[in-house]
DNA sequence: TTGTTTAAATTAAACGTTTGTTTAATACCT
DNA sequence: AGGTATTAAACAAACGTTTAATTTAAACAA
């Protein structure tokens, strides 16, 4: 892991709020150098372009994700459990970086940009086998059913938490979440259980 | 429905893939005008100014969807045969408005942009209630259990869909869809086999 | 504790592009 | 002739990046 000063980390933690706020095209170079309080020329020197500082930034905020998922596979717990506490993990993840989330979301669906997208998919190979691996250990003990598409289990859960993030402004209103507390306590409980209802429901056995 | 020209049409079309590829900051009016072959002033001329233009746009390509959803809920089917009909609504619809559905998610992600938001969601609401309005219906008649949240469950949907999407190239990669048809076969099979086994799991009687 | 040296940090200013939009002139068509 | 369509050119503003000069901080020798 890079180890960054705190004139840097200021750069990050700028550049993260920003681009998230306005995307990778609408942040400028200046307005993040004016929030992280450090001069223009100090982004370029450090980072060498607005690119770099934003493979940076992903880099430093995605690392550390795999060996939580190793704890939870090797914690002693059965596998219907161990799928709650994947669940868990993920929506405490994207709730702790929503800003990140949304950056990568963002860049992912321009074709253009470069982003080192080699590591980024290896990451994101790491931990679907490591997931994938707790699903097929629960069919194999009889937990779970076989006839389903163990790959895109992943891609039901991370959607349905992040289009909600995605419209968040639609659920505000429809939903009554006047606070950010109101918002948060909906994801922590209603969201959640939904996601964990669906996600069970499509494992578990039924004849 | 406002009338457009030839010429509109093919600004509005240029648009749309282009906003699409590299979203609204990165898109520029000149390579817009370039691809759909008007001068650039044209755009400023009949759309007023860029954001209008994409405000121009998403009302053309969302309109409609009412209607469908409507048909399905009026059609004589069970209830199990109308949520099929839904998902395949969902899908096809945003197969067909791929490039849409991308800049709309890409725009709903900037808190700064304005969109004409109110319309937006109103629209979204009425989709919404028609949606419910069928759930419900199989609740009643004791299709589907009660005990989950309706809301919740289109959240699901797009959510799978557009993650889907969204990580095209991911997906790409790793289920090994080299071509175009590969990727279409995929999402009209397998993808859509998996969410309306995972919906329909999610709604049946298990005791 | 001094003075000197050296590299890193920091700055203001300027660079060349590109941006969205407007203007003012021209072409087209009824 | 008269209104719409179309154009090339110009506009000011904002962009990411670089430069060259200055300050800061640490290392070292006497």
């Amino acid at each position: 892991m890079t180890e960054y000063n705190d004139k840097q980390l200021e750069i990050l933690q700028a550049a993260e709020k920003l681009f998230a706020e306005d995307g990778f095209d609408g942040a400028s170079i200046r307005h993040i150098a004016r929030d992280a309080n450090v001069n223009i020329a100090m982004i370029s020197y450090y980072f060498g372009s607005k690119e770099k500082l934003l493979e940076a930034l992903i880099i430093q905020r995605t690392s550390g994700m795999k060996m939580q998922l190793e704890n939870i596979s090797r914690e002693d717990l059965s596998p219907t459990e161990k799928v709650d506490r994947l669940i868990d993990l993920y929506i405490s993840r994207i709730n702790k970086n929503k800003c990140m989330y949304q950056i990568m979301h963002f860049e992912l669906s321009t074709k253009k940009r470069i982003l080192n997208m080699e590591s980024f998919m290896d990451m994101k190979k790491e931990n679907s086998a490591i997931f994938n691996k707790i699903i097929v250990d629960g069919q194999e003990k009889g937990f779970f059913r076989k006839d389903i598409n163990n790959a895109l289990i992943t891609t039901t859960i991370l959607g349905t938490l992040t289009h909600f993030h995605t419209n968040r402004f639609y659920f505000e209103k429809t939903l009554g979440l006047d606070t950010e507390e109101a918002y948060e306590a909906y994801i922590a409980n209603e969201l959640t259980l939904h996601i964990k209802q669906t996600i069970k429901a499509l494992l578990a056995h039924e004849n």
